[in-house]
DNA sequence: ATGCCCACGACACGTGGA
């Protein structure tokens, strides 16, 4: 099963090139964020024909996550538990059946937290608390779970074309780079890191200063496996493809594949 | 040192992204 996330930077902008990439890389689900879509406008049914179920989490203007799957999507959760005053659509989980079992797959949009010393990083690092201990709960089911999505996170030096460009930057912050760890570290494999060391492999270049052409990109949009799922794996790679297109999101999918 | 580019809402340019 061949499980992606693409950070889409607007349904609606990509939705040429979201089809052109599901028909060509032909994923079976699929974990989409910043949709910016409300749950009223999403192309439902252009997704429909490609032969995916879909779950939503729309929002106007802003944020907006949701899965594709080619198999049924079950018990779906919208929102992350551990705020209920919380309004952005930055995260929804599905179980999804799988060769007499279930994988659990979670599409997820972490708060990008700048500008720092303000309510927004804030709001990052209680998000990443509520995400800890959310998946604590999820890792005592024991099953095949994925947690994918764009995490606004840099984890290392190595994740990054010019670390010292980034040393004040929520994405790259001790705190946030910690937490990130401490996620980890509850027993998640970085499904990249899996089969691929070393730098100069990115998931964003910014539309600015020409960072596409110029190589200069970071890793942010990641797939945590639980121990069950990275039993599975078999196969991860970055997809730069759909970046050097027309028209391109400034994220490029990422996916894994779980032999089932 | 700052802005570069892009999407949105809704028509002018401010907000947000990373």
């Amino acid at each position: 099963m061949k499980i992606a996330s693409f950070n889409v930077n607007s349904l609606k902008a990509r939705l040429e090139n979201l089809k052109t990439w599901l028909k060509d890389a032909d994923p079976d689900v699929v974990c989409l964020q910043e949709t910016k879509s409300t749950d009223d406008t999403f192309p439902r049914s252009e997704l429909e024909d490609l032969g995916y179920n879909l779950a939503i989490h729309g929002q106007k203007t802003y944020n907006g996550v949701a899965i594709l799957s080619k198999f049924p999507l079950e018990d779906v959760r919208i929102g992350l538990p551990g705020d209920d005053g919380d309004e952005q659509a930055r995260y929804i989980e599905a179980v999804i059946p799988a060769g007499g079992t279930v994988v659990r797959v979670a599409s997820i949009y972490l708060p990008n937290g700048n500008p720092l010393g303000t309510d927004k990083f804030t709001y990052k690092l209680k998000w990443m608390d509520r995400l800890r201990e959310h998946t604590q709960t999820l890792l005592t089911y024991e099953e095949a779970l994925v947690l994918a999505g764009d995490y606004n996170i840099i984890p290392k030096d190595e994740d990054c074309y010019d670390p010292v460009a980034w040393a004040d930057d929520a994405l790259f912050h001790p705190e946030a780079k910690a937490s990130f760890r401490s996620l980890c570290n509850l027993g998640f494999t970085d499904a990249f890191r899996a089969f691929h060391q070393g730098g100069n492999r990115y998931t964003f270049w910014d539309y600015q200063a020409g960072r596409w052409q110029k190589g200069q990109g970071i890793r942010i949009d990641h797939l945590l496996l639980s121990p069950q799922a990275a039993d599975r794996l078999v196969a991860c790679d970055i997809d730069e493809e759909p970046r050097g297109r027309e028209k391109p999101s400034d994220h490029t999918p990422i996916w894994c594949e779980l032999k089932f």
